[in-house]
DNA sequence: GTCTATAAATAGATAGAC
DNA sequence: GTCTATCTATTTATAGAC
């Protein structure tokens, strides 16, 4: 059991400076690039300025480090999203703030995107219960807004995926290609990459609203 | 040059039983499942039937079958959309028809929408220009179709990167996510694979023209 | 906790027969 | 065109010293 938990209750895992922490840093930084088999543990070490044996010191080995980056990452949006749709705004500002709440994360935590874009090409294939935990609390917080909108008589009874699916698609979307953005920039291809966040933010907002106000058909 | 084209001109590529054609078939399969540094040469070889020496007599190496691939996927999508605005519908009815175009490609080559994920968290690195080339042109085809609409007052004018962030992030995000879905499903999460392909594909074409249309703020 | 050295396995690529 | 056998490099993971 070496790689269980051995921070003091209470304690920021990540933030601290401990070879946990650059370790689990690193990690995300190199599984977002490179995914899950394309990811190299010597690479990982030295970007956590360690070496290999670090990481089977602290973790019980490759998988298991992804893991844990995946339920740090999907803990950290449905903890925000959770405390986002407990105040008493109204369900459209809850709405804004869901969309928000995910861009925020992802200014957070930039590996969150394409991390979570390989992990839906691999079918979940890594996510453990915890993880599957997360993100159905998610996708949860995002179904009570739909439905205090509608009990509210201000939103139409559109299905809480399908609203998903036009939030977290453009948004994961945006936030997961700016490296290409980049690339297609320099290839010629002329205002890819000249887009700013907020704007994209904003535009994501008017449209989930858009949706479930029912100006669509 | 052994990797060069051997198929007599005018000939399909792909659906031909020749020992090329079942390794790309075999190979996109597995870059979808696994990405291209999870992909396993010998896996594909026995997929198409053969051995993993004929993967390097056709192709120089586990890259070069890669980009053929991407180049297939995206060149088939850009003749699509390409093909469709050519005809004399309204802006509207193209709008639809670029949504339609989309799925239609995922429903032709179910490896599309994870590989393309795939590709966005890998930064583009495995684009050559050729597929550089038909990306630009789909998104001048869909930029060609604003321009009508805008120019026929049909349209506000968005810009053309929102627009296409709000049609091919939930489309994707639904045509790859259908294994988590069911992954999900199986856990628990209800309804997350409960979900019809026609109505997701209106509901998006509904949304884009909703955008375009300035029914949105 | 941290390191070096190394074992062990995987997997991309090639040689050469048929 | 297709195969078997093999070479070689990479890389995950561990042993064991400090």
């Amino acid at each position: 059991m070496k790689s269980a938990r051995r921070q003091p209750v209470g304690r920021k895992l990540v933030d601290a400076d401990t070879s946990r922490a650059r370790l689990l840093a690193a990690a995300a930084t190199e599984f977002a690039s490179h995914g899950f088999a394309g990811a190299n543990v010597e690479r990982i070490a030295r970007g956590a300025r360690l070496n290999k044996a670090m990481i089977y010191y602290h973790f019980k080995d490759k998988a298991d480090l992804y893991r844990e980056i995946l339920r740090d990452m999907f803990g950290a949006v449905e903890a925000r999203v959770t405390r986002m749709a407990a105040s008493d705004d109204g369900p459209a500002a809850k709405i804004r703030g869901f969309v928000e709440a995910i861009a925020l994360e992802a200014d957070a935590r930039p590996h969150f995107p394409p991390i979570w874009f390989r992990e839906i090409a691999d079918g979940g294939s890594h996510l453990d219960a915890a993880t599957v935990s997360h993100i159905s609390g998610i996708l949860r917080v995002l179904a009570g807004i739909v439905q205090e909108g509608v009990a509210a008589g201000q939103f139409k009874p559109v299905s809480p995926l399908l609203v998903h699916g036009g939030i977290v698609g453009p948004l994961l979307l945006y936030f997961a290609s700016g490296g290409l953005r980049l690339r297609m920039d320099r290839a010629g291809v002329s205002g890819a990459s000249g887009f700013q966040r907020d704007e994209v933010v904003a535009h994501i907002q008017r449209v989930a609203l858009g949706t479930l106000e029912g100006r669509m058909s």
